[in-house]
DNA sequence: AAAAATATTTAGATCAGACTAAATTTTTAA
DNA sequence: TTAAAAATTTAGTCTGATCTAAATATTTTT
């Protein structure tokens, strides 16, 4: 069955919004990410659930079924392939490939998504460090940390950003702090939460809600 | 004023239209082309003509103003871009691209366009011999003909068909007809209008038909 | 130049997706 | 454990793009 884009946006929205929270996804949630009204948002909650991609129980919101999920990863995956792109070929930076992958992912040709991965030699993670789904859908999470969490004085690497708004984006690039970018914190201060670190071949000091929103490898 | 993907699909439509067939553009033209009804077509064309993109008069049919064109050009552009790019860089044969490139060339982005414009290292004709207008919607189309036109024994390049149908061109493909093919009549029947062509290093007839979707450029 | 055929437009309906305002349910706090 | 607050749903409306059927205009044919 053939999906409209907006009920793409919302399978995504209903994806993210699952990863990033346990139980099921609460009407409000979705709203929010997508920029619309609850009302519209239950609407389609029902539509959905006619269509079997998520479970839907009245008030106590949705969660995506098995071919929900896999509609969601197609998506994701598009999504990512094609920021990989824009910033491996076409001079992106990082922080201004969202909003045409945003319109990219919803191209619907397989051959085209698997060409695309192809020519991009099998990337497995985007600009931002996020996995992409392979063809059969499986990604590789490996297991990552907040900055906050890496201990004192042991190196890390930089291999994803929670928050990825443009302006946090582009606030690492202006601290030179990227994918694969070495970190260690040097110190903590228990005044104010902020932290030295040790980023490449250079030491600054970073606030606590930054070192919140960065992934690292230990 | 943003256009929404219909009123895209129109202009493009009438653009085509126009460009062969001199004069108005008619309701029942754009209906076939769009494949929609007549009715739809006539509630378009007073949208259209409400934003200033096309001139309308009732039952007269209708005619792009400069707005319109420039539009319909961005659209085209794009759209040629996409199919170089996933002919030359995908592994798409030049019968399948038209599918997806009529959904690519929606995607809104002025730097995606010209990226890709540098990526492939801004070309002037698509895989279908179509010139591509260029950043400023210029292009340069060469003066063609009909492989039915060309005198007898005298060498033509294909550069170009008519019909762009998959079933043309995987007809074309099988025949070893090509962009850049050179071509050649070496006997014309009058019984049945069939042609005798050199096609490259072989020699092959052809259907009236077949040779006026070909064209040469002497 | 009138009749017939064709093309075009109007009027009114539908459908998806979104909205507002009001009603209902669930959750939180007193 | 009830009252207030927050979340969610329902009911009804709107918009853009489409459709069908009927009305009107234009073109073609006799």
């Amino acid at each position: 069955m053939m999906q409209t884009l907006s009920t793409e946006d919302y399978l995504k929205a209903i994806y993210h919004v699952s990863q990033s929270s346990s139980g099921a996804v609460a009407t409000t949630s979705i709203a929010k990410q997508i920029g619309a009204k609850p009302s519209s948002v239950t609407d389609m909650f029902k539509k959905l659930s006619d269509q079997n991609l998520v479970k839907y129980q009245k008030y106590q919101g949705v969660s995506l079924t098995n071919e929900g999920v896999k509609t969601a990863l197609r998506i994701v995956r598009k999504h990512r392939l094609w920021e990989s792109f824009l910033v491996s070929h076409l001079n992106f930076n990082w922080d201004e490939v969202h909003q045409v992958a945003e319109q990219l992912e919803h191209i619907q040709s397989e051959k085209l998504t698997n060409e695309l991965e192809r020519f991009l030699d099998y990337p497995t993670h985007d600009p931002h460090g996020d996995p992409i789904p392979n063809r059969a859908l499986f990604m590789k999470t490996y297991s990552k940390i907040l900055l906050t969490e890496l201990p004192l004085n042991k190196e890390g690497v930089c291999i994803g950003v929670k928050d990825n708004s443009s302006g946090f984006l582009r606030y690492l690039d202006r601290r030179q702090i990227g994918i694969g970018t070495t970190l260690q914190v040097l110190h903590r201060e228990d005044f104010d939460d902020s932290l030295h670190i040790q980023a490449g071949k250079s030491t600054l000091m970073i606030t606590k809600k930054t070192a919140e929103n960065i992934y690292v490898k230990p």
